[in-house]
DNA sequence: ATCGTCACTTACCTTTCAGTCAGTACCTGA
DNA sequence: TCAGGTACTGACTGAAAGGTAAGTGACGAT
């Protein structure tokens, strides 16, 4: 096994961070405020509840989403962005956009 | 198995052609011009052979990248970014931007 | 005749990612 | 007493991604 490499440039460190299949669209559903548990995966499609709390806890160990508890019963649990979650999230829009914009021809040239 | 869905949002249509280890740093190699494969390998580290067609062909059917045969012994091939490939990249350049903002808090946080 | 360059190609193996399914703990309302 | 909601946790399994190492073919130089 080779020794962690830093990172070689910013895209590889974001690539890191947002990479793994239900990120972004954790990242897209927690855009437009705080969600429960139960919330994201009714919103997020085809998730599964392992996958979620795993994405979930990477990215709140990566201080991109907030986790806060409420000591209630039945018990809910909050996710937001935090501040980081919210600048990244800014970056992603332009990608969003160009994903957007190509569409049709991205969807042609699928699975090759 | 599931039936192809449609993206879910741009998002994801993007991920999913700049998905793997090794396609957004071929993207940015060939940022500054079009490149050989074996300048590529170079500029590249740590990428075999392998990956580095196998990644090529791939951006190369998704027209991100294309492939000029120069039919000359020793052969020559050169990769460039197509006009798709340049407005992706312009749409990576804020998320690499962020990447390298935040690069000390990420290598911080990184392997959990 | 063999070597080296360049751009691949192939076979095989390991590691990582993702999915299923079952179970836990707590309290509420019927 | 017992199903139901809420937020998890963990074992097992299969698929996909990634890595190693070796080989191919054209041709010019030595």
């Amino acid at each position: 096994m080779v020794a962690a490499m830093p990172y070689s440039c910013g895209l590889d460190a974001a690539s890191d961070v947002i990479g793994g299949k239900w990120k972004p669209r954790i990242l897209w559903a927690l855009h437009h405020g705080p969600r429960r548990f139960g919330e994201l995966r009714k919103e997020i499609p085809g998730v599964t509840e392992k996958m979620l709390i795993q994405q979930l806890r990477e990215l709140e160990s990566r201080d991109i989403v907030h986790r806060e508890v409420y000591h209630q019963v039945p018990p809910k649990v909050e996710y937001s962005l935090t501040t980081l979650g919210e600048s990244l999230n800014e970056a992603l829009a332009p990608l969003d956009a160009w994903g957007a914009d190509h569409l049709a021809a991205l969807e042609l040239t699928r699975s090759a």
